[in-house]
RNA sequence: UGGGGAUUGGUGUAACGGUAGCACCGCUGACUCUGGAUCAGCUAGUCUAGGUUCGAAUCCUAGAUCCCCAGCCA
């Protein structure tokens, strides 16, 4: 019988949705809650660890904390490269877990490899996870558990190193990268290393000369001594240090041997005293190395710290989760790398980029992001997300907070050929028309926000709301048919002009005065006298503003890039970015900004095409945005379906 | 063919021996000054074969399929 708790049962009575039921982390931690398995937070265990960059002095979190059972959780990532979406379902369950449980979410650098690693990379990271909302400084957050580097416990990774070289389960191994690989054995045939047997204090020798700088890079290592006869060629004798000699971001160049991420990882984790080690499916294998390293280190040692070797180290529990991976997407971080050395896009942060920094730059907001991951689920299925939920994710919340605009992407002109002069000026009158900012906050009672849009003669309206053969249930502007101009008047195309070629120039209309702002004409038995089927959008042209509007497609036309053309480059969709020059409606020029502190760009639906947010790109009197995502589009579906 | 995992509608996820549910997608319809949003409804599933049981997605046996592992990457 598990003890985990079960779903709670919906409340029929009432009008509550149901909450979700547990995923199975959840389950675990609640079990491990109900059983005391890691004991409560204490005057002890509340503080932060040591090698904590991020300090609160006050403690007040920690002691409000008191008493509850712990519940610690870390995300470590390499700063090798950007964060990318599927990184933001790590920080969700990590920090969603301690937030959840009122324990704490440390934020840990795994820093092991200064090959591959910058500070470019640190800062980055950093940014993303506090815009995700994951704040892990203790100062700012009750759930931030602080910020900490792999790289600081390397003194500390070294003496247990020591420590096993002399309890005969580490040695000196001086066969080459090469050598090792050949000698790997077969899953029936174990591997071999004549050094295995080597004496603990040649090994001792040996290794503090590697750290001493001695030794090229590749010439020895540090070996556990485990099984080379395993089956799970992990524990055949891993490789716990290699020789780098290689500046690093965080260490300089204290340092010429670099502990390996096996060797490296349980340690951090211990040393944090993270109750649950979260990490995806590929590091099942691994447990129980990280498993060995911690009880051999711990072998001779007791939990209260009596006797020679001093106290037991703390053993986290490591628990595997499948990743987050969306179609039409590439994740890894090579990859991700490849496309931004070879130009492919135009950064880590391009708009098309499946980075947080990209995803951002889109327009994409936090929550949006959030919610796909709670929607998503956790489990342990490899499974894969279609990248249409992703781009719903971000509508769903843009729907209910961004503020609304008229834009025309392919300008047509519309001319009003019964639209009256101004007596006082003889030019074309001006109308202001009542504009609706929100209808979703209107409806969730955020107030009748409204603000005034200029209308005119001359118009520009979208190629695609005007056709001049319309198929059936076309319901936008054709030659004698009436359309509703969004928040103004019915008019009625009255013909077209065109140009030497055949291409349409100008549409031209008659307007209906009294159909102003919305305004139907009652007739006698009370019941509007004409019904429009469609409304569309448009811009004044006198009053309209210029600006670059990106138009952004997914990256990729293959669903999973690479797997049937052996090369995920070969499916890189060549219409992925498109430019356009767009007509806003002239307000924009006055709101929209680019915040460059928090790295956003406001956000707004441009009626009836989509999302779109201000780029960085944009400049005083320039305006650049980016297509977010686009609204549904069932006109766009009803028509490929016909053709 | 050694070891470690996984398998429930098209997709994602519940169920913890007792009515296979939820969300997304799709399809109807209502409503709508956004072909948006919203609302209502519909479609559709336990990998296979045996067994245990009054009763199996769940337990047992055998098989199938998919993923991960032989870096001095993480």
């Amino acid at each position: 019988m598990s003890n985990a708790t079960p779903a709670p049962s919906p409340d029929p009575s009432s009008g509550e949705p149901a909450p979700r039921a547990l995923h199975f982390i959840e389950q675990i931690v609640e079990a491990d809650n109900a059983a005391r398995k890691w004991g409560a937070w204490d005057a002890q265990n509340a503080r932060p660890t040591a090698g904590c960059r991020t300090v609160d002095p006050t403690g007040a979190a920690d002691a409000a904390r008191l008493g509850t059972q712990r519940v610690h959780t870390r995300f470590p990532p390499e700063p090798n490269g950007y964060l990318h979406i599927g990184h933001a379902k790590s920080i969700c369950l990590n920090f969603g877990l301690a937030q959840r449980y009122g324990g704490k979410f440390n934020m840990r650098f795994d820093d092991t490899n200064p090959a591959k690693e910058e500070q470019e990379y640190v800062d980055s990271i950093i940014r993303d996870v506090r815009w995700l909302g994951a704040d892990f400084d203790p100062r700012t957050n009750p759930t931030g558990g602080g910020l900490y580097y792999a790289s600081d416990y390397f003194d500390r990774m070294y003496d247990f190193a020591i420590e096993l070289i002399r309890k005969q389960k580490a040695y000196v191994c001086e066969l080459s990268a090469d050598e090792v690989s050949k000698r790997r054995g077969t899953p029936q045939i174990p591997a071999t290393s004549p050094f295995r047997d080597r004496p603990a204090e040649e090994s001792l020798k040996l290794f503090a000369e590697m750290k001493a700088g001695k030794h090229p890079n590749g010439s020895m290592t540090l070996r556990a001594r485990i099984d080379l006869a395993s089956p799970n060629f992990n524990l055949r004798d891993p490789v716990m240090y290699r020789i780098v000699h290689e500046h690093h971001h965080n260490t300089g160049d204290a340092w010429s041997i670099y502990p390996m991420y096996d060797w490296a990882h349980g340690i951090e984790d211990s040393l944090e005293e993270i109750t649950h080690s979260i990490c995806t499916l590929e590091f099942e294998n691994h447990r129980p190395l990280y498993d060995w390293f911690i009880d051999a280190i711990n072998e001779g040692r007791t939990a209260d710290g009596s006797g020679s070797r001093g106290k037991a180290i703390h053993h986290p529990q490591q628990i595997e989760f499948a990743k987050f991976r969306p179609t039409y997407t590439v994740l890894s971080k090579r990859n991700l790398l490849k496309m931004v050395q070879d130009n492919v896009v135009s950064g880590w942060d391009d708009p098309r980029m499946p980075t947080i920094s990209g995803l951002r730059r889109r327009g994409f907001t936090p929550e949006a992001i959030r919610q796909l991951m709670e929607d998503v689920g956790v489990s342990k299925v490899e499974s894969m997300i279609d990248l249409g939920r992703v781009e719903g994710a971000v509508r769903d919340h843009l729907n209910k907070v961004a503020p609304r605009a008229m834009a025309v992407l392919r300008p047509l002109k519309l001319v009003i050929e019964n639209w009256p002069d101004d007596p006082a000026t003889g030019k074309p009158k001006v109308d202001e028309l009542d504009f609706v900012i929100n209808p979703e906050l209107l409806e969730h009672g955020g107030g009748s926000a409204k603000r005034k849009v200029p209308f005119s003669k001359v118009l520009y309206i979208e190629r695609d709301d005007f056709m001049e053969n319309p198929p059936k249930k076309f319901f936008r502007l054709a030659p004698g048919n009436e359309v509703r101009l969004r928040w103004a008047y019915i008019v009625k195309c009255t013909g077209v002009e065109k140009d030497a070629a055949g291409n349409i120039t100008e549409v031209r209309c008659t307007y209906d005065p009294a159909t102003r702002g919305g305004d139907i004409p009652l007739g006698p038995d009370g019941k509007p006298i004409r019904k429009v089927q469609g409304t569309i959008h448009w811009v004044s042209a006198q009053h309209a503003i210029p600006a670059e509007v990106r138009l952004f497609d997914r990256l990729f036309k293959a669903e999973e890039p690479g797997k049937a053309s052996g090369n995920y480059m070969d499916d890189l969709n060549p219409q992925s970015l498109e430019v356009v020059q767009a007509l806003l409606d002239p307000h924009l020029a006055e709101v929209a900004r680019y915040h460059p502190d928090r790295r956003e760009g406001d956000r707004f639906q441009f009626e009836r095409l989509g999302y779109f947010c201000i780029d960085k790109d944009s400049a005083p009197g320039k305006l650049v945005f980016n297509r977010t995502v686009t609204l549904k589009d069932t006109w766009a579906k009803e028509s490929a379906r016909a053709s």
